[in-house]
DNA sequence: CTTAGTGCAAATAATTTGCAGGAGG
DNA sequence: CCTCCTGCAAATTATTTGCACTAAG
């Protein structure tokens, strides 16, 4: 079984014509453990531990190749700058706390459902969409 | 009366205690004359028209003046980069057109409604956020 | 007058790309 | 072995900043 998420997605690369090297799996583990949501740098840097020759240009490369193939997801915040997430839970927004800068997942049906709506009345249909609610935690 | 969009704005500027200069008269009766979401770099073409020597830094020096004294509004998009919009009417979410790279506005209080609840639920005052509908025109 | 605002050019920051060598399948 | 992939350094893109000068109030 492929129980582990990081080997299922190395069969998904290759399943889709592409080669599985050892900075991509270095990668791939880094993301898959990664509790947070890191961005390019912050990747590079953990990715090291594992793959010393690993260089920056790479990681580029490669999250362009991983966010291709379905398996990751690119989020570009509002400084410039994305951040990055493994692809396997299903859809969700993020909450960007403004203090802290960490991120929270949500979900809510209701305004996907809204959206589709929205957008259908207008003569579009949704390729994929972006919400970011920007807070502060209450006090 | 202060009917003029262009000339409010500059009153406005004034009474923040922000000087009006000629370049900046020029980027705001561009901004305000724009009914499309220019970038800096569109917005520094169209303004040169008004005032030869505006530079481009001073675009961005003005436009970040702008967004601070609340008269414009930045949308950064996926690519990097982002457009601009004055901030006279009331809040509002954009649907970009794929192929076109047209933006399209919209307002659903019902979606607003719900983000509150939601990151009330996690314990998250809303400061502000960002909502975009990628989208393709309907065949 | 006083100091915020400006143009210019150089500096950043994030990301991309050309090239020659290296290793997956 | 034949490409696809990689590291490195140089190139891009969007934006920012230091400096000496100009102009708004």
């Amino acid at each position: 079984m492929t129980s582990d998420p990081a080997r299922r997605m190395t069969q998904a690369l290759r399943d889709g014509g592409v080669r599985v090297t050892r900075q991509r799996e270095a990668l791939l583990k880094v993301l898959t453990e990664a509790a947070d949501h890191p961005d390019a740098a912050e990747l590079h840097r953990r990715a090291r531990a594992l793959d010393d020759s690993l260089s920056l240009a790479t990681v580029y490369r490669t999250l362009s190749v991983l966010e291709r193939e379905g398996v990751v997801l690119r989020l570009p915040l509002e400084n410039g700058g994305a951040r990055y997430e493994v692809a396997d839970a299903p859809h969700h927004d993020h909450i960007v706390d403004l203090d802290s800068g960490q991120i929270t997942e949500f979900r809510s049906e209701k305004i996907e459902q809204l959206q589709r709506e929205i957008a259908a009345e207008l003569g579009f249909e949704i390729v994929h969409h972006r919400m970011e609610l920007y807070c502060r935690k209450k006090t």
